[in-house]
DNA sequence: AAGTTAAGAGACATGATTGTCCTCAAAAAA
DNA sequence: TTTTTTGAGGACAATCATGTCTCTTAACTT
């Protein structure tokens, strides 16, 4: 499955806010140059990220991006929503916008299982998931581009 | 899994082809009116199929697209070779060039199960697969955009 | 041989995604 | 209240996928 770079800083962005924030708060500057992201286009996505309530952020000295009550158990499916990808889950892999169970292109059918299985991957994880694995090295996993 | 709308053009004028061609070849103009796309782009699409050896063509009078005995055991993999879409199922969900079994992202494991089972889908069905349904309305799948 | 028909191929146009730059607004510190 | 720090937001640039236009090349017909 192949998403938008955008989806992957989003995602990038929240774990590494999950990870290094203990009650402080953490500085697009300081989580762009370490994710190796631009910072502006960052900036833009975790912005997103706040409206939709995933994360929240505080400016002026001291502020920056922090947990709040719906951070941990957010799905990634949700994030894919908020980057406008959730169509991909709809999409007719050779692109007929009329292909459907009723009327299905020859790859309708071998294509559905494989969507839906990503679909219940991404709607039954959530970015607690992701962080509550006992790996080590986790912050190197998410900066090393 | 999304790919390409020129992976999308390849595999239905492929099957167009083979759908309509009863020895007779399939010029274009006609392939690119009847499936919907635009014809100058979809000639460049299937010219590459016919460089790959997919599918033959012919100019002048008569001239067109048809079968060859590559055809029909062609895998689809093979198209997504050829529409430089293989990296789809090497390149991590979060576009970390650095991800891998050995050091693998949050989302790694999780979806390389996906991925595989797509990879195994393209490799090993063939545009005859596709066609050997006993779809009546078999062209109106592949044309109805 | 000349004309016609079709694919091949290059140059350019458009649109979406990604990236950069500069300014504004809010929160804290001085 | 002024200054500083930080996110928010708009305008623009670069890149890549897709689409359009025009000319060239090859094969057949006359």
């Amino acid at each position: 499955m192949i998403f938008s770079k955008t989806f992957g800083y989003a995602i990038r962005g929240v774990l590494y806010t999950a990870m290094v924030s203990n009650g402080k708060k953490v500085q697009l500057d300081e989580m762009a140059e370490v994710l190796n992201v631009p910072r502006h286009f960052l900036g833009k996505v975790m912005k997103r990220m706040v409206k939709e309530g995933v994360l929240s952020s505080m400016k002026g000295p001291y502020g920056g991006f922090f947990l709040n009550e719906n951070t941990m158990t957010t799905p990634l499916y949700k994030i894919i929503e908020i980057t406008g990808e959730s169509e991909t889950f709809s999409i007719c892999t050779l692109k007929l916008s009329k292909c459907n169970s009723d009327n299905p292109c020859p790859l309708h059918l071998k294509m559905e299982e494989v969507r839906k299985e990503c679909l219940n991957i991404l709607s039954n994880t959530n970015i607690g998931d992701l962080l509550s694995k006992d790996q080590p090295d986790f912050i190197q996993s998410i900066t090393t581009i």
